[in-house]
DNA sequence: ATTATCTATAGATCTATAGATAATGC
DNA sequence: ATTATCTATAGATCTATAGATAATGC
């Protein structure tokens, strides 16, 4: 009946994985309260445990960040694998990309995104973070500009253009009153990326269109909460302390 | 010769108000550690000053992120006073308006605005920079809103536009690698945010003109550093501590 | 035996206050 | 006397480790 273990002193509500809990906890607090202002004892209690007990499942508090951190990225790196091999055209690639990055950065309670708005989230144990979102930078930058080569986003050569649309993405993450993504933010989103670029009315319309089929046939995101059992979160590199 | 009062242990080297020195540093270290891990020791010894010295200048470590978080602000909100009472068609101000709130974002060493990104700034202290935050953001909807209305803005009514411009804004907070001001960026980021309402090329290009032309007679921004001998930093309201 | 938790605590902080001290100004 | 700084420190943290304990599993 009971779990093993020495039993909690205060009994876990729902016995979800403690993990998951703690994660989804620690990413509540980080992003409200600060990363430092946040001691492993309040997201100990948070979950029913007692501080020293989170670091059986975390080495370190930092450990507990990388996780997250990780699980910011990961969705949208994935996506843009997939988006290289299907055979959509650049604007609805583009249109799918901005719509579930801005998807995955705010929906939830969490606002994952916020995460990497922690300047503790620069340190130098997160380099490895910072590489990776550049990768999907990298994506923007060269899905934008092979677009502008064929024509297809007029204003897609102007400076800082695709800074500008990824800026527009991660504006999503500071909105404050904060954005909920179960309204249509993130389509709204991806229509002002493409209208930023001077894709036209047509053509924006269809982009839109074929995102949307696209997305109803992709995998779903979720990095938190939903993410349960699938087991192999091997997550970020193992970031040695030095 | 020497100033009034005991000397410093470690010499003050250029003998600037110090008051703005600590200003500047924490701006620094609050942006790139964070506000919880920044400890009054490491603001104290950038400025040549024993920890507890500080609290000479600064009551209180909050007192410091106050003052930092209501010069965040006070630019743009005096802006939007002496742009209601130009003449300036609303493309031009809109184009105004941008320009000088990204320059005063992201100009200087401090990028200011990264400020109102830690989660310690929401604490409820801080609830009179959020609602005067939120006067600016209410200017932006008024004259989106009102050249919409005007026929100038084609896409200016269509939702979260405003939000979206706004955001815009805000984005060059976030980017990273950083953007500097002393680029064209300011001017590229106004640009795109009335290409994104729809405004097109033509009248564009004319409210570039002019808004180019309104700052160059209008009084400079600065909020830090350049901020030397006004004298009245009235700045926040007191902000008791309950 | 293994596991998940607990209690206790070492050691390192960190903020803010109290009160001394070393200058100038009058 | 006034000012700007200093030293010393109280009191409250906070992270991470050591080692005990209370369950199940075999």
């Amino acid at each position: 009946m009971s779990p093993v273990g020495r039993p909690r002193v205060s009994p876990r509500s729902s016995a979800g994985d403690p993990r998951e809990e703690i994660l989804a906890a620690a990413a509540d607090l980080f992003c409200t309260a600060g990363y430092t202002a946040t001691s492993t004892r309040a997201i100990a209690q948070a979950v029913g445990l007692r501080q020293a007990s989170l670091f059986h499942y975390y080495s370190r508090k930092e450990a507990i960040l990388a996780e997250l951190l990780d699980r910011t990225l990961r969705p949208a790196l994935d996506l843009t694998r997939r988006l290289g091999e299907a055979e959509l055209g650049a604007e609805a690639a583009l249109w799918v990309l901005v719509e579930r990055d801005v998807t995955n950065l705010c929906s939830g309670p969490h606002n994952l995104g916020a995460l990497q708005l922690l300047p503790e989230a620069h340190a130098s144990q997160f380099a490895w973070f910072w590489s990776r979102r550049q990768q999907l930078i990298d994506f923007y930058h060269r899905q934008i500009h092979d677009g502008a080569d064929a024509g297809l986003f007029p204003f897609g050569a102007l400076p800082y253009a695709p800074d500008l649309v990824f800026g527009l993405v991660e504006s999503v993450i500071t909105a404050s009153p904060p954005v909920r993504a179960d309204r249509d933010v993130p389509a709204s989103v991806a229509d002002a990326a493409l209208r930023m670029l001077g894709v036209p009315l047509v053509r924006l319309r269809r982009a839109h269109r074929n995102g949307v089929h696209f997305s109803e046939h992709d995998q779903p995101f979720s990095a938190l909460g939903a993410a349960e059992g699938n087991g192999q979160s091997v997550g970020c590199p193992e970031h040695k302390t030095t």
